[in-house]
DNA sequence: CAGGTTTCTGCGTTTTTTTGCAGGAATTTC
DNA sequence: GAAATTCCTGCAAAAAAACGCAGAAACCTG
Protein backbone atom coordinates (compact mmCIF):
# COMPACT_ATOMS: atom_id res chain seq x y z
CA UNK A 1 0.00 0.00 0.00
CA UNK A 2 1.69 3.46 -1.01
CA UNK A 3 1.83 5.70 1.36
CA UNK A 4 -0.29 8.35 -0.02
CA UNK A 5 -2.87 5.85 -0.32
CA UNK A 6 -2.80 5.24 3.49
CA UNK A 7 -2.57 8.58 4.58
CA UNK A 8 -6.11 8.85 2.07
CA UNK A 9 -7.52 6.19 3.93
CA UNK A 10 -6.51 7.82 7.47
CA UNK A 11 -8.21 10.79 6.75
CA UNK A 12 -11.20 9.60 5.21
CA UNK A 13 -11.45 7.63 8.61
CA UNK A 14 -11.07 10.58 10.42
CA UNK A 15 -13.47 12.88 9.07
CA UNK A 16 -16.36 9.75 9.17
CA UNK A 17 -15.55 9.08 12.61
CA UNK A 18 -14.60 12.26 13.73
CA UNK A 19 -11.82 10.38 15.62
CA UNK A 20 -9.23 7.44 14.97
CA UNK A 21 -7.04 5.69 17.16
CA UNK A 22 -3.68 4.78 15.73
CA UNK A 23 -3.96 1.37 17.88
CA UNK A 24 -6.82 0.39 15.50
CA UNK A 25 -5.41 2.04 12.52
CA UNK A 26 -2.45 0.03 12.40
CA UNK A 27 -4.03 -2.91 12.98
CA UNK A 28 -6.64 -2.06 10.16
CA UNK A 29 -3.70 -1.57 7.71
CA UNK A 30 -0.84 -3.66 9.35
CA UNK A 31 1.64 -0.99 9.78
CA UNK A 32 3.94 -0.32 12.69
CA UNK A 33 2.54 2.25 14.88
CA UNK A 34 5.26 4.63 14.08
CA UNK A 35 4.06 4.79 10.47
CA UNK A 36 0.73 5.74 11.96
CA UNK A 37 2.72 7.91 14.15
CA UNK A 38 4.22 9.62 11.19
CA UNK A 39 1.53 9.79 9.13
CA UNK A 40 -0.44 11.66 11.64
CA UNK A 41 1.95 14.08 12.08
CA UNK A 42 2.23 14.71 8.46
CA UNK A 43 -1.45 14.54 8.33
CA UNK A 44 -1.89 17.50 11.29
CA UNK A 45 1.34 19.70 9.46
CA UNK A 46 -0.76 19.80 6.85
CA UNK A 47 -3.72 20.98 9.28
CA UNK A 48 -5.99 18.04 7.95
CA UNK A 49 -6.79 16.48 11.09
CA UNK A 50 -5.40 17.19 14.99
CA UNK A 51 -3.57 15.14 17.02
CA UNK A 52 -3.94 14.07 20.21
CA UNK A 53 -2.43 11.22 22.30
CA UNK A 54 -3.63 8.09 20.91
CA UNK A 55 -4.74 8.84 17.97
CA UNK A 56 -6.48 12.00 15.96
CA UNK A 57 -9.39 14.40 15.57
CA UNK A 58 -11.19 15.87 13.11
CA UNK A 59 -11.44 19.47 12.84
CA UNK A 60 -15.09 19.50 13.20
CA UNK A 61 -15.12 17.03 16.12
CA UNK A 62 -15.37 20.48 18.98
CA UNK A 63 -18.73 21.03 17.24
CA UNK A 64 -20.07 17.56 16.74
CA UNK A 65 -18.58 16.52 20.45
CA UNK A 66 -21.10 18.83 22.04
CA UNK A 67 -24.33 17.99 20.04
CA UNK A 68 -24.96 14.95 21.39
CA UNK A 69 -27.37 13.18 19.49
CA UNK A 70 -26.40 10.90 16.92
CA UNK A 71 -22.90 10.22 18.16
CA UNK A 72 -23.76 7.74 20.97
CA UNK A 73 -26.32 5.66 18.82
CA UNK A 74 -23.18 5.30 16.14
CA UNK A 75 -21.07 3.61 18.82
CA UNK A 76 -23.68 0.92 18.82
CA UNK A 77 -23.76 0.62 15.36
CA UNK A 78 -19.79 0.57 15.65
CA UNK A 79 -20.12 -2.63 17.29
CA UNK A 80 -22.35 -3.83 14.83
CA UNK A 81 -20.11 -3.37 12.06
CA UNK A 82 -16.96 -4.66 13.72
CA UNK A 83 -18.96 -7.77 14.37
CA UNK A 84 -20.21 -8.34 10.76
CA UNK A 85 -16.56 -7.33 9.33
CA UNK A 86 -15.69 -10.55 11.20
CA UNK A 87 -17.89 -12.66 8.92
CA UNK A 88 -16.51 -11.29 5.86
CA UNK A 89 -13.44 -12.78 4.42
CA UNK A 90 -11.26 -12.22 0.84
CA UNK A 91 -13.00 -13.64 -2.29
CA UNK A 92 -16.51 -13.15 -1.02
CA UNK A 93 -19.68 -11.34 -3.03
CA UNK A 94 -21.42 -9.37 -0.53
CA UNK A 95 -25.31 -8.34 -0.89
CA UNK A 96 -26.11 -5.67 1.01
CA UNK A 97 -29.18 -3.27 1.51
CA UNK A 98 -29.39 0.23 2.98
CA UNK A 99 -29.61 2.12 5.92
CA UNK A 100 -27.38 3.55 8.93
CA UNK A 101 -26.13 0.51 9.76
CA UNK A 102 -24.73 -0.76 6.58
CA UNK A 103 -23.66 2.49 6.28
CA UNK A 104 -21.65 1.89 9.55
CA UNK A 105 -20.21 -1.46 8.02
CA UNK A 106 -19.40 0.11 4.65
CA UNK A 107 -16.91 2.85 6.58
CA UNK A 108 -15.28 0.45 9.33
CA UNK A 109 -14.36 -2.00 6.48
CA UNK A 110 -10.87 -2.73 6.42
CA UNK A 111 -9.05 -1.40 3.58
CA UNK A 112 -6.83 -4.77 2.63
CA UNK A 113 -9.96 -6.18 2.43
CA UNK A 114 -10.61 -7.82 -1.30
CA UNK A 115 -13.86 -8.93 -1.99
CA UNK A 116 -16.77 -7.78 -4.08
CA UNK A 117 -19.49 -5.64 -2.54
CA UNK A 118 -23.33 -5.85 -4.49
CA UNK A 119 -25.70 -3.25 -3.87
CA UNK A 120 -28.16 -0.78 -5.09
CA UNK A 121 -28.22 1.89 -1.94
CA UNK A 122 -26.76 4.76 -3.32
CA UNK A 123 -25.38 5.64 0.11
CA UNK A 124 -23.81 2.57 0.92
CA UNK A 125 -22.06 2.94 -2.96
CA UNK A 126 -20.68 5.57 -2.50
CA UNK A 127 -18.71 4.71 0.52
CA UNK A 128 -17.69 1.06 -0.94
CA UNK A 129 -16.19 3.10 -3.82
CA UNK A 130 -13.88 5.11 -1.52
CA UNK A 131 -12.13 1.73 -0.49
CA UNK A 132 -8.45 0.50 -2.47
CA UNK A 133 -9.41 -2.83 -3.04
CA UNK A 134 -13.34 -3.92 -3.27
CA UNK A 135 -14.96 -4.43 -6.62
CA UNK A 136 -18.15 -2.58 -6.58
CA UNK A 137 -21.09 -3.79 -8.27
CA UNK A 138 -24.33 -1.38 -8.71
CA UNK A 139 -27.93 -2.79 -9.20
CA UNK A 140 -29.50 -0.39 -11.50
CA UNK A 141 -32.85 0.92 -11.58
CA UNK A 142 -35.32 3.51 -10.92
CA UNK A 143 -34.68 5.18 -7.70
CA UNK A 144 -36.54 5.54 -4.79
CA UNK A 145 -35.86 9.00 -3.83
CA UNK A 146 -37.20 8.51 -0.03
CA UNK A 147 -34.57 5.44 0.88
CA UNK A 148 -32.12 6.04 -1.86
CA UNK A 149 -32.24 2.75 -3.09
CA UNK A 150 -32.62 1.36 -6.79
CA UNK A 151 -36.19 -0.57 -6.70
CA UNK A 152 -38.36 -2.15 -9.37
CA UNK A 153 -37.85 -5.46 -11.62
CA UNK A 154 -34.64 -4.82 -13.20
CA UNK A 155 -33.52 -4.41 -9.68
CA UNK A 156 -34.77 -7.56 -8.50
CA UNK A 157 -33.96 -9.73 -11.81
CA UNK A 158 -30.31 -8.49 -11.30
CA UNK A 159 -30.06 -9.30 -7.75
CA UNK A 160 -31.77 -12.74 -8.60
CA UNK A 161 -28.55 -13.50 -11.57
CA UNK A 162 -25.91 -13.66 -8.42
CA UNK A 163 -25.44 -15.98 -6.27
CA UNK A 164 -23.85 -14.21 -2.87
CA UNK A 165 -21.73 -15.91 -0.25
CA UNK A 166 -23.20 -13.73 2.48
CA UNK A 167 -25.78 -11.01 2.60
CA UNK A 168 -25.72 -8.25 5.19
CA UNK A 169 -29.54 -6.87 5.77
CA UNK A 170 -30.18 -3.58 7.82
CA UNK A 171 -33.28 -4.14 9.87
CA UNK A 172 -35.94 -1.66 10.48
CA UNK A 173 -37.94 -4.20 13.30
CA UNK A 174 -37.51 -7.73 13.89
CA UNK A 175 -39.28 -9.73 16.13
CA UNK A 176 -39.96 -13.71 17.17
CA UNK A 177 -43.30 -13.69 16.22
CA UNK A 178 -43.19 -11.72 13.39
CA UNK A 179 -39.77 -12.33 11.93
CA UNK A 180 -38.77 -9.25 9.63
CA UNK A 181 -40.88 -6.76 8.85
CA UNK A 182 -40.76 -3.34 7.48
CA UNK A 183 -42.68 -0.58 6.22
CA UNK A 184 -41.61 0.09 2.22
CA UNK A 185 -43.13 -2.12 -0.18
CA UNK A 186 -40.23 -2.14 -3.09
CA UNK A 187 -37.56 -2.29 -0.48
CA UNK A 188 -39.63 -5.21 0.98
CA UNK A 189 -39.47 -6.77 -2.34
CA UNK A 190 -35.43 -6.36 -3.00
CA UNK A 191 -34.81 -7.94 0.18
CA UNK A 192 -36.79 -10.96 -0.29
CA UNK A 193 -34.93 -10.83 -3.56
CA UNK A 194 -31.69 -10.86 -1.75
CA UNK A 195 -32.56 -13.21 1.03
CA UNK A 196 -32.80 -15.88 -2.54
CA UNK A 197 -29.80 -14.87 -3.79
CA UNK A 198 -27.39 -15.18 -0.36
CA UNK A 199 -26.35 -18.41 1.14
CA UNK A 200 -25.84 -17.21 4.31
CA UNK A 201 -27.84 -14.17 5.73
CA UNK A 202 -27.05 -11.55 8.35
CA UNK A 203 -29.13 -9.51 9.76
CA UNK A 204 -27.97 -6.65 11.59
CA UNK A 205 -30.25 -4.66 14.54
CA UNK A 206 -29.71 -1.92 16.79
CA UNK A 207 -31.49 -3.82 20.42
CA UNK A 208 -34.08 -0.45 20.49
CA UNK A 209 -35.58 -1.97 16.82
CA UNK A 210 -35.55 -6.00 18.39
CA UNK A 211 -39.06 -7.13 19.47
CA UNK A 212 -40.84 -4.41 17.14
CA UNK A 213 -42.49 -4.85 14.01
CA UNK A 214 -43.26 -3.04 10.97
CA UNK A 215 -46.32 -3.39 9.04
CA UNK A 216 -45.11 -5.33 5.69
CA UNK A 217 -43.64 -9.03 5.96
CA UNK A 218 -39.78 -9.33 4.41
CA UNK A 219 -38.90 -12.97 5.83
CA UNK A 220 -39.15 -15.25 9.01
CA UNK A 221 -36.73 -16.08 11.70
CA UNK A 222 -36.24 -19.37 9.90
CA UNK A 223 -34.68 -17.85 6.79
CA UNK A 224 -31.70 -15.78 8.78
CA UNK A 225 -29.03 -17.40 9.58
CA UNK A 226 -27.46 -14.57 12.23
CA UNK A 227 -28.83 -11.74 14.08
CA UNK A 228 -25.76 -9.28 15.29
CA UNK A 229 -26.44 -6.15 18.10
CA UNK A 230 -24.90 -4.18 19.42
CA UNK A 231 -25.62 -6.27 22.93
CA UNK A 232 -23.26 -9.60 24.21
CA UNK A 233 -24.33 -12.99 22.50
CA UNK A 234 -25.75 -13.92 25.99
CA UNK A 235 -28.14 -11.07 26.78
CA UNK A 236 -30.96 -11.82 27.85
CA UNK A 237 -33.68 -10.07 25.39
CA UNK A 238 -31.66 -12.40 22.73
CA UNK A 239 -32.27 -15.70 24.14
CA UNK A 240 -35.72 -16.29 22.54
CA UNK A 241 -34.21 -15.99 19.29
CA UNK A 242 -31.46 -18.08 20.05
CA UNK A 243 -34.24 -20.42 20.95
CA UNK A 244 -35.88 -19.93 18.01
CA UNK A 245 -32.90 -21.62 15.96
CA UNK A 246 -31.37 -18.13 15.23
CA UNK A 247 -27.73 -17.74 15.71
CA UNK A 248 -26.39 -14.54 17.62
CA UNK A 249 -23.52 -12.71 17.55
CA UNK B 1 7.23 -1.94 -27.35
CA UNK B 2 7.18 1.45 -28.14
CA UNK B 3 8.00 4.22 -25.77
CA UNK B 4 4.04 5.94 -26.72
CA UNK B 5 2.49 2.58 -26.62
CA UNK B 6 3.66 2.06 -23.26
CA UNK B 7 3.03 5.22 -21.72
CA UNK B 8 -0.45 4.67 -23.14
CA UNK B 9 -0.56 1.60 -21.41
CA UNK B 10 0.42 3.30 -18.51
CA UNK B 11 -2.21 6.23 -18.19
CA UNK B 12 -4.91 3.47 -18.65
CA UNK B 13 -3.85 1.55 -15.96
CA UNK B 14 -3.65 4.40 -14.02
CA UNK B 15 -7.19 5.65 -15.03
CA UNK B 16 -8.61 2.53 -14.61
CA UNK B 17 -7.02 1.41 -11.01
CA UNK B 18 -6.20 4.89 -9.79
CA UNK B 19 -2.93 3.77 -8.94
CA UNK B 20 -0.01 1.67 -10.04
CA UNK B 21 3.07 0.30 -8.66
CA UNK B 22 6.29 0.76 -10.62
CA UNK B 23 7.44 -2.97 -9.56
CA UNK B 24 4.12 -4.34 -11.05
CA UNK B 25 4.40 -2.09 -13.99
CA UNK B 26 7.48 -3.08 -15.46
CA UNK B 27 7.09 -6.88 -14.99
CA UNK B 28 4.00 -6.67 -16.49
CA UNK B 29 5.91 -4.72 -19.53
CA UNK B 30 8.83 -6.46 -18.64
CA UNK B 31 11.44 -3.05 -18.97
CA UNK B 32 13.90 -2.19 -16.68
CA UNK B 33 12.24 0.00 -13.80
CA UNK B 34 14.42 3.23 -14.94
CA UNK B 35 12.19 3.10 -18.00
CA UNK B 36 8.66 3.41 -16.15
CA UNK B 37 10.32 5.44 -13.44
CA UNK B 38 11.14 7.88 -16.35
CA UNK B 39 7.86 7.03 -18.01
CA UNK B 40 5.89 8.15 -15.24
CA UNK B 41 8.52 11.30 -14.63
CA UNK B 42 7.24 12.49 -18.30
CA UNK B 43 3.52 11.79 -17.49
CA UNK B 44 3.57 13.71 -13.92
CA UNK B 45 5.41 16.82 -16.06
CA UNK B 46 2.76 16.57 -18.59
CA UNK B 47 0.14 16.72 -15.59
CA UNK B 48 -1.42 13.31 -16.56
CA UNK B 49 -1.07 11.23 -13.51
CA UNK B 50 0.58 12.37 -10.24
CA UNK B 51 4.02 10.59 -9.12
CA UNK B 52 4.68 9.22 -5.69
CA UNK B 53 7.00 6.75 -4.07
CA UNK B 54 6.51 3.69 -5.38
CA UNK B 55 4.04 4.46 -8.27
CA UNK B 56 1.87 6.95 -9.21
CA UNK B 57 -1.76 8.43 -8.41
CA UNK B 58 -4.92 9.77 -11.07
CA UNK B 59 -6.09 12.93 -10.27
CA UNK B 60 -9.00 11.60 -9.22
CA UNK B 61 -7.58 9.88 -6.67
CA UNK B 62 -7.49 12.89 -4.78
CA UNK B 63 -10.39 14.35 -6.12
CA UNK B 64 -11.96 11.44 -3.86
CA UNK B 65 -10.09 11.42 -1.03
CA UNK B 66 -9.87 14.90 -0.61
CA UNK B 67 -11.87 16.46 -0.76
CA UNK B 68 -11.19 19.60 -2.46
CA UNK B 69 -14.26 20.92 -3.63
CA UNK B 70 -12.96 23.92 -5.77
CA UNK B 71 -13.95 22.48 -9.43
CA UNK B 72 -12.23 23.64 -12.12
CA UNK B 73 -13.11 25.83 -13.88
CA UNK B 74 -16.83 26.06 -12.32
CA UNK B 75 -17.73 29.91 -13.96
CA UNK B 76 -17.69 29.08 -17.46
CA UNK B 77 -19.71 25.64 -16.66
CA UNK B 78 -22.31 27.65 -15.40
CA UNK B 79 -22.68 29.29 -18.53
CA UNK B 80 -22.84 25.85 -20.48
CA UNK B 81 -25.07 24.21 -18.07
CA UNK B 82 -27.51 27.05 -18.54
CA UNK B 83 -27.52 26.99 -22.52
CA UNK B 84 -27.78 23.00 -22.14
CA UNK B 85 -30.78 23.21 -19.61
CA UNK B 86 -32.64 25.53 -22.43
CA UNK B 87 -32.96 22.38 -24.52
CA UNK B 88 -35.00 20.71 -22.01
CA UNK B 89 -38.54 20.44 -21.75
CA UNK B 90 -41.33 18.45 -19.64
CA UNK B 91 -41.61 14.95 -20.29
CA UNK B 92 -38.50 14.26 -22.11
CA UNK B 93 -36.03 11.62 -21.38
CA UNK B 94 -32.72 12.22 -20.39
CA UNK B 95 -29.58 10.65 -21.15
CA UNK B 96 -26.13 11.64 -19.44
CA UNK B 97 -22.54 10.70 -19.00
CA UNK B 98 -20.22 11.85 -16.37
CA UNK B 99 -17.89 14.28 -15.55
CA UNK B 100 -17.97 17.96 -13.73
CA UNK B 101 -19.69 19.89 -16.49
CA UNK B 102 -22.35 17.24 -16.48
CA UNK B 103 -22.55 17.57 -12.48
CA UNK B 104 -22.70 21.53 -12.91
CA UNK B 105 -26.05 20.93 -15.48
CA UNK B 106 -27.44 18.92 -12.60
CA UNK B 107 -27.74 21.11 -9.93
CA UNK B 108 -28.85 24.03 -12.32
CA UNK B 109 -31.71 22.27 -13.69
CA UNK B 110 -35.20 24.28 -12.52
CA UNK B 111 -37.50 22.84 -9.46
CA UNK B 112 -40.10 22.64 -11.49
CA UNK B 113 -38.76 20.42 -14.52
CA UNK B 114 -40.77 17.10 -14.89
CA UNK B 115 -38.38 14.99 -16.89
CA UNK B 116 -36.70 11.43 -16.68
CA UNK B 117 -32.98 11.06 -15.79
CA UNK B 118 -31.35 8.12 -17.10
CA UNK B 119 -27.16 7.85 -16.27
CA UNK B 120 -24.77 5.52 -14.98
CA UNK B 121 -22.75 8.54 -13.23
CA UNK B 122 -22.73 8.22 -9.62
CA UNK B 123 -22.08 11.95 -8.87
CA UNK B 124 -25.00 12.97 -10.88
CA UNK B 125 -27.41 10.77 -9.89
CA UNK B 126 -26.67 12.15 -6.50
CA UNK B 127 -27.69 15.40 -8.03
CA UNK B 128 -30.73 14.07 -9.54
CA UNK B 129 -31.80 12.76 -6.64
CA UNK B 130 -32.23 16.17 -4.69
CA UNK B 131 -34.22 17.46 -7.32
CA UNK B 132 -38.26 17.28 -6.29
CA UNK B 133 -39.62 16.31 -9.39
CA UNK B 134 -37.31 14.30 -11.90
CA UNK B 135 -37.66 10.48 -12.31
CA UNK B 136 -33.98 9.33 -12.03
CA UNK B 137 -32.97 5.65 -13.57
CA UNK B 138 -29.62 4.41 -12.64
CA UNK B 139 -27.74 2.27 -14.88
CA UNK B 140 -26.05 -0.73 -12.93
CA UNK B 141 -23.33 -2.67 -13.36
CA UNK B 142 -19.24 -2.60 -12.36
CA UNK B 143 -18.08 0.54 -10.90
CA UNK B 144 -14.96 2.15 -12.30
CA UNK B 145 -13.95 3.94 -8.81
CA UNK B 146 -11.96 6.46 -10.95
CA UNK B 147 -14.63 8.01 -13.35
CA UNK B 148 -17.24 7.01 -10.91
CA UNK B 149 -19.51 5.65 -13.65
CA UNK B 150 -20.84 2.56 -14.23
CA UNK B 151 -19.18 0.20 -17.17
CA UNK B 152 -19.35 -2.92 -18.63
CA UNK B 153 -21.38 -5.32 -21.02
CA UNK B 154 -24.55 -4.79 -18.53
CA UNK B 155 -24.68 -1.24 -18.52
CA UNK B 156 -24.32 -1.08 -22.22
CA UNK B 157 -27.17 -3.39 -22.98
CA UNK B 158 -29.66 -1.78 -20.68
CA UNK B 159 -28.88 1.82 -22.02
CA UNK B 160 -29.40 -0.15 -25.69
CA UNK B 161 -32.98 -0.55 -23.97
CA UNK B 162 -33.89 2.94 -23.88
CA UNK B 163 -34.08 5.49 -26.85
CA UNK B 164 -34.23 8.97 -25.48
CA UNK B 165 -35.05 12.34 -26.20
CA UNK B 166 -31.77 13.63 -26.10
CA UNK B 167 -28.45 12.60 -24.64
CA UNK B 168 -25.57 15.05 -23.12
CA UNK B 169 -21.99 14.22 -23.21
CA UNK B 170 -19.55 15.73 -21.33
CA UNK B 171 -16.58 15.51 -23.17
CA UNK B 172 -12.62 15.06 -22.64
CA UNK B 173 -11.34 16.34 -26.09
CA UNK B 174 -12.99 17.17 -29.40
CA UNK B 175 -11.00 18.03 -31.91
CA UNK B 176 -12.29 19.07 -36.23
CA UNK B 177 -10.38 15.75 -37.89
CA UNK B 178 -10.91 13.14 -34.89
CA UNK B 179 -14.19 14.35 -33.27
CA UNK B 180 -14.27 13.22 -30.08
CA UNK B 181 -11.85 11.47 -27.81
CA UNK B 182 -11.61 10.53 -24.70
CA UNK B 183 -8.77 8.25 -22.40
CA UNK B 184 -11.17 5.99 -21.07
CA UNK B 185 -11.63 2.47 -22.76
CA UNK B 186 -14.66 1.46 -20.87
CA UNK B 187 -15.99 4.70 -20.44
CA UNK B 188 -15.64 5.52 -24.31
CA UNK B 189 -18.12 2.14 -25.16
CA UNK B 190 -20.37 3.53 -22.89
CA UNK B 191 -20.45 6.97 -24.47
CA UNK B 192 -20.97 4.95 -27.67
CA UNK B 193 -23.79 3.13 -26.59
CA UNK B 194 -25.33 6.68 -25.36
CA UNK B 195 -25.07 8.11 -28.66
CA UNK B 196 -26.72 5.26 -30.35
CA UNK B 197 -29.69 5.33 -27.89
CA UNK B 198 -30.47 8.99 -28.02
CA UNK B 199 -32.38 10.83 -31.01
CA UNK B 200 -30.14 13.88 -30.58
CA UNK B 201 -27.04 14.24 -29.06
CA UNK B 202 -25.41 17.11 -27.72
CA UNK B 203 -21.88 17.88 -26.50
CA UNK B 204 -20.88 19.73 -23.36
CA UNK B 205 -17.41 21.12 -23.68
CA UNK B 206 -15.21 23.79 -22.37
CA UNK B 207 -12.80 25.87 -24.80
CA UNK B 208 -10.24 24.84 -23.39
CA UNK B 209 -11.02 21.59 -24.33
CA UNK B 210 -12.34 22.56 -28.03
CA UNK B 211 -9.14 21.44 -30.93
CA UNK B 212 -7.53 18.62 -28.07
CA UNK B 213 -7.24 15.02 -28.70
CA UNK B 214 -7.11 11.73 -26.36
CA UNK B 215 -6.16 8.14 -28.10
CA UNK B 216 -8.98 7.08 -27.88
CA UNK B 217 -12.07 7.83 -30.41
CA UNK B 218 -15.90 8.07 -29.41
CA UNK B 219 -17.37 9.32 -32.94
CA UNK B 220 -17.12 11.56 -35.58
CA UNK B 221 -18.28 15.09 -35.90
CA UNK B 222 -21.17 14.01 -37.82
CA UNK B 223 -22.47 11.82 -35.07
CA UNK B 224 -22.89 15.33 -32.87
CA UNK B 225 -26.12 17.16 -33.20
CA UNK B 226 -25.03 19.92 -31.35
CA UNK B 227 -22.05 21.50 -29.36
CA UNK B 228 -21.84 23.64 -26.36
CA UNK B 229 -19.12 25.73 -25.02
CA UNK B 230 -18.97 28.85 -22.87
CA UNK B 231 -17.94 30.98 -25.61
CA UNK B 232 -20.69 32.76 -27.83
CA UNK B 233 -21.82 30.58 -30.89
CA UNK B 234 -20.11 32.78 -33.44
CA UNK B 235 -16.39 32.53 -32.10
CA UNK B 236 -14.01 31.64 -34.80
CA UNK B 237 -12.68 28.96 -32.37
CA UNK B 238 -16.04 27.13 -33.28
CA UNK B 239 -16.44 28.39 -37.35
CA UNK B 240 -14.50 24.97 -38.00
CA UNK B 241 -17.52 23.08 -36.10
CA UNK B 242 -20.41 24.87 -38.15
CA UNK B 243 -18.85 24.57 -41.24
CA UNK B 244 -18.42 20.58 -40.63
CA UNK B 245 -21.78 20.56 -40.09
CA UNK B 246 -22.27 20.64 -36.07
CA UNK B 247 -24.69 23.04 -34.50
CA UNK B 248 -23.12 25.33 -32.11
CA UNK B 249 -25.19 26.94 -29.30
C1' DC C 1 23.67 5.12 -48.22
C1' DA C 2 27.32 6.58 -45.08
C1' DG C 3 28.22 9.34 -41.24
C1' DG C 4 26.81 11.92 -37.58
C1' DT C 5 23.49 13.14 -34.14
C1' DT C 6 19.84 12.39 -31.11
C1' DT C 7 16.97 9.48 -28.44
C1' DC C 8 16.06 5.50 -25.84
C1' DT C 9 17.11 1.87 -22.67
C1' DG C 10 19.45 -0.91 -19.17
C1' DC C 11 23.13 -1.34 -15.62
C1' DG C 12 25.88 -0.16 -11.57
C1' DT C 13 26.49 3.16 -7.99
C1' DT C 14 25.09 6.64 -4.87
C1' DT C 15 21.53 9.09 -2.46
C1' DT C 16 17.10 9.55 -0.53
C1' DT C 17 12.85 7.80 1.42
C1' DT C 18 10.39 4.76 4.00
C1' DT C 19 9.67 1.67 7.57
C1' DG C 20 10.27 -1.07 11.73
C1' DC C 21 12.70 -1.66 16.07
C1' DA C 22 14.75 -0.69 20.65
C1' DG C 23 15.21 1.98 24.69
C1' DG C 24 14.12 5.84 27.45
C1' DA C 25 10.93 9.84 28.31
C1' DA C 26 6.32 11.54 28.71
C1' DT C 27 1.48 10.93 29.46
C1' DT C 28 -2.65 8.79 30.90
C1' DT C 29 -5.31 6.00 34.06
C1' DC C 30 -6.77 3.71 37.88
C1' DG D 1 1.96 7.06 42.84
C1' DA D 2 2.48 2.89 40.13
C1' DA D 3 1.38 0.44 35.95
C1' DA D 4 0.35 0.74 31.36
C1' DT D 5 0.20 3.02 27.26
C1' DT D 6 1.91 6.16 24.05
C1' DC D 7 5.49 9.13 22.24
C1' DC D 8 10.02 10.47 20.76
C1' DT D 9 14.89 9.75 19.26
C1' DG D 10 18.33 7.49 16.93
C1' DC D 11 19.47 3.73 14.14
C1' DA D 12 19.55 0.17 10.64
C1' DA D 13 17.69 -2.44 6.80
C1' DA D 14 15.12 -2.40 2.72
C1' DA D 15 13.10 -0.23 -1.07
C1' DA D 16 12.93 3.23 -4.43
C1' DA D 17 14.81 7.26 -6.86
C1' DA D 18 18.46 9.82 -8.96
C1' DC D 19 22.60 9.98 -11.55
C1' DG D 20 26.04 9.01 -14.80
C1' DC D 21 27.35 6.15 -18.41
C1' DA D 22 27.47 3.16 -22.41
C1' DG D 23 25.58 0.35 -26.00
C1' DA D 24 21.79 0.21 -29.23
C1' DA D 25 18.28 1.97 -31.97
C1' DA D 26 16.18 5.56 -34.55
C1' DC D 27 16.52 9.64 -37.05
C1' DC D 28 18.23 13.09 -39.89
C1' DT D 29 21.34 14.95 -43.53
C1' DG D 30 24.09 15.70 -47.15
Amino acid sequence: MLKKERQAYILHQVNLHNKVLSSSLCTEINVSEDTIRRDLQELAEEGKVIKVHGGALSHSFNQVYFSTNGVYSQNQKQVIARKAISLISNGMFVLTSGGTTIMELARSLPPQLKATFISGSIPAILEYMHHPNIEVILIGDKISKNSKITVGSEAIAKIKQVKADICFLGTNAIDVEHGITDNDWEVVQLKKAMIESSKKVVCLSIAEKVNSVQPIRVCGLDEIDLLITELPANDPVLTPYVEAGVKVL
